[in-house]
DNA sequence: CACAAATCTGAGCTATTTCTTAGTATATTA
DNA sequence: TAATATACTAAGAAATAGCTCAGATTTGTG
């Protein structure tokens, strides 16, 4: 599985010193990069690494950009970002149908790249709706997916509605009796469950030397804050 | 819900000949449309026809073209294409970080905004070609055939309906009793035909060996992502 | 009708989750 | 500092959810 850390680019372009200079830029962004000096090979790196977006020039030597767009696209909806000299419009329209997404001319400028990089990725990284964020922490409801800091963790159903209730309302105080009847209804008492889930919560938000995020207000219960 | 019938494209624009140019040739196209000629009019029109895409200029009156992309996408992830003047690359990064997903330098050529509103369109909208993809999965809804990674897998007519639902909403977990009331309308209830079903598509999605598609979230139900 | 495919049921098995208890650690305060 | 209250952790028992299989039933087709 690929990817929880940092997005992989693949580079497809025949002249190596654009190649190299894009390679840099792009790692200077925090990205990873992969590189092909012609469309087969191109094609080749694509099913091998399975890249977040692939930057690639049209004209290639062994097969044609376009074609390996084609390709591509028969099997993935990976972003496809065309970089070339060719600047009439019917060359962006055909780049474009043959499903780029977007398709720039050279000389181009490094900065205006790597903006529609960014718009690129955005739309495919994770859904913005029904998200909670504090902190680092982010928890995607429809999807039950927690990450902090980019590492996923998983959590079992009870865990995750007691995250979640913390989540919703950060900065509150919870007692436990209020937790208990929440998280776990018609609960009869007569047990610590709440203070065993926290220490479980804590064990997978925290575990890796993480600040902490649920913080003990002794006597009284517990927050969830970024403090 | 919007868009059974073909896409809605909102124009922003307060050069009025412009707007009506734009508008003409989309309707030429087959898609419908909706104009405004400022930015908080364009702010509303968005809000109430909720469009699959949205055109718009950057100097606007009342509101910036800038400040509205960034309204629109605190609850939106509706594609947005500027159109402008501008020509400076800081504008355009400062447009594509504000939200855009595309950025056009006036005077523009029609068929190459035609082209990149396809591109647009064709990531959103599965109504449009028909098609769902999620990872190297493909969907042909009209002919009803699934392809994964290039190999054409057969379903069962319950299976397809299924396998349909989690895809539309990839990302999304669907608990046990939405999935029933959706893929086995009137079911009464009282056996696990949905775990049963949901075998058999793991068998035949994930039954070569391939990364798995269909996750269980203990507790909750099943979703379908790339992960 | 006969046959095949598709649909659905229920039970056994396994792994995970949930919850309790009891002992340990930490904080508070007399 | 000692005594006490409060919080944390580990370990295991009990409950539960999910998977798979075999077979029963229904539907479709020549």
């Amino acid at each position: 599985m690929e990817g929880m850390d940092q997005p992989l680019i693949l580079i497809v372009e025949d002249e190596k010193d654009i190649a190299r200079f894009i390679e840099l830029e792009l790692q200077a962004e925090g990205y990873r990069t992969e590189v092909a000096y012609d469309g087969i090979t191109g094609l080749s790196r694509f099913r091998e690494t399975n890249p977040n977006l692939v930057v690639m020039d049209l004209m290639l030597p062994v097969m044609d950009g376009l074609e390996v767009a084609r390709r591509v696209r028969k099997t993935s909806n990976v972003p496809i970002v065309i970089l070339t000299a060719k600047d009439r419009v019917e060359d962006k329209v055909e780049g474009l149908d043959a499903g780029a997404d977007d398709y720039l001319v050279k000389p181009f400028s490094i900065e205006e790249l790597l903006a529609r990089i960014r718009a690129h990725l955005r739309r495919v990284t994770p859904a913005i709706t029904g998200e909670i964020r504090v902190s680092d922490l982010i928890i995607n409801l429809e999807g039950r997916e927690v990450y902090r800091g980019g590492r996923r963790i998983e959590f079992s159903n009870k865990e995750f509605e007691l995250l979640e209730l913390l989540a919703k309302s950060p900065g509150k105080v919870f007692s436990r009796f209020e937790i208990e009847e929440k998280v776990w209804p018609g609960y009869q008492g007569g047990s610590n469950v709440v203070d065993v889930y926290i220490g479980y919560l804590r064990k997978k938000l925290e575990g890796t030397g993480e600040r902490r995020l649920i913080h003990t207000v002794r006597g009284v219960g517990y927050v969830l804050r970024e403090d």
